[in-house]
DNA sequence: AATAGTTTTAATCAATTGGTTAAAACTATT
DNA sequence: AATAGTTTTAACCAATTGATTAAAACTATT
């Protein structure tokens, strides 16, 4: 039967998710998967022909949940102020469902950056969104600062990200309990939206 | 003699700085180091016990490097706004002087928080800084936002970091050469001064 | 219950890992 | 040049790694 083999293998796979977020790929092993997923070893094998492919298959997944949601934010038609406020709160639900996410994806991508051939698809479609047009009509029609798409994407995630991938240097230095960083991180966000918005929209036009 | 024997210690861990910076602890083997050092690699452990011991050395001074200049210029006594564009220089700068400085270290730190014990010294101090008192100083004159230090200083790390840190992603999603890279930061560090800071100065203060 | 097909396992493989050893090469002092 | 101390090396070790194998356990069809 092909369909019944669904549950084991689908175990693995997420047993395999928790580990390479949590260690890496390199400070994975074969065994590790297995012993989280409760199988034998060698049924890793069985299932995906190697650690590399098992790793791919997951890599994939995560890089799909990843940038999808944002994707589909950036080219959704709603008005620019919502939008980048929408942006931030999608993605900042994302990140706190997905703590590890952001530092994962990223250090693979620079460990091994051929990975990213994967994801061209799904990727490759922030560039010819809808985004940069909307803020072009904004900018043609006066109501905002001539600032490019990029920018403004980037002030999003870094601010967002960022948080979640220096929390334990954050706790550290500045002794945050795990709900002082909550904390921190709702304040932030918040701040963030006020401080873009005020930047693009509250300027003086010509003084 | 003790002092001839620096030159090739001093190899070893300049070597190793390299390989651990690119392929990270796990990734990397102490066969790499030693091919890496030209040296053989039973040398490795006679001057540093054990990898991992090699590798705290390196991360100790990595994290200093990271972490003292900030500090210093946080604790200088300079105006507000000269401050922060001070900072956000001196950021840059070290940023494009060693751009895996910052993936490295959170990586490993994400990896193996028992790590920081080493750097409570030198990051500590950031806490009793000067910069939240002369924010209040500011606040309490009425020249600024009312705003905590921690926003500012996240505000400031994550937009000049991040963008090294995704330079991969970055550079598929917008098929960005390497000196489009290059301006792309340039202004965005730009960008971020002029947020931050009509953010910070340029309210209204009872509206 | 006998069969054929699938899934799971224990045992094992060669390669690589971090680390040790004992001898060699080098350096300086006498 | 003989000595003692340091630095470097080749050879090696036990443990772990990703992966394979062949047999066992399970499942369904006849």
């Amino acid at each position: 039967m092909l369909c019944s083999s669904k549950p084991t293998e689908d175990r693995i796979k997420e047993a395999a998710k928790e580990v390479f977020m949590e260690k890496g790929f390199d400070g994975t092993t074969t065994r590790d998967i297995a012993k989280a997923a409760g199988i034998n070893s060698a049924l890793m094998n069985y299932y995906f022909r190697s650690k590399e492919k098992l790793f791919h298959s997951i890599f994939t997944d995560v890089c799909g949940l990843f940038f999808e949601g944002m994707i589909q934010m950036f080219n959704s038609e709603i008005p620019l102020r919502e939008k980048i406020e929408a942006l931030i709160d999608h993605e900042y639900a994302m990140m706190r469902e997905n703590p590890r996410i952001s530092i994962f994806i990223l250090n693979e991508l620079h460990r091994n950056p051929e990975r990213l051939s994967g994801l061209i698809g799904p990727t490759k479609r922030i560039i010819e969104d809808s985004f940069q047009k909307q803020l072009d009509e904004a900018i043609a029609a006066g109501s905002i600062r001539n600032v490019n798409a990029h920018h403004i994407f980037m002030m999003i995630i870094a601010n967002i990200q960022f948080p979640f991938i220096s929390k334990p240097v954050l706790q550290l230095t500045w002794n945050m309990s795990d709900s002082e960083f909550e904390s921190f991180c709702d304040q932030h966000i918040k701040l963030t939206k006020e401080s873009i918005c005020s930047y693009l929209f509250e300027f003086q036009p010509a003084c």
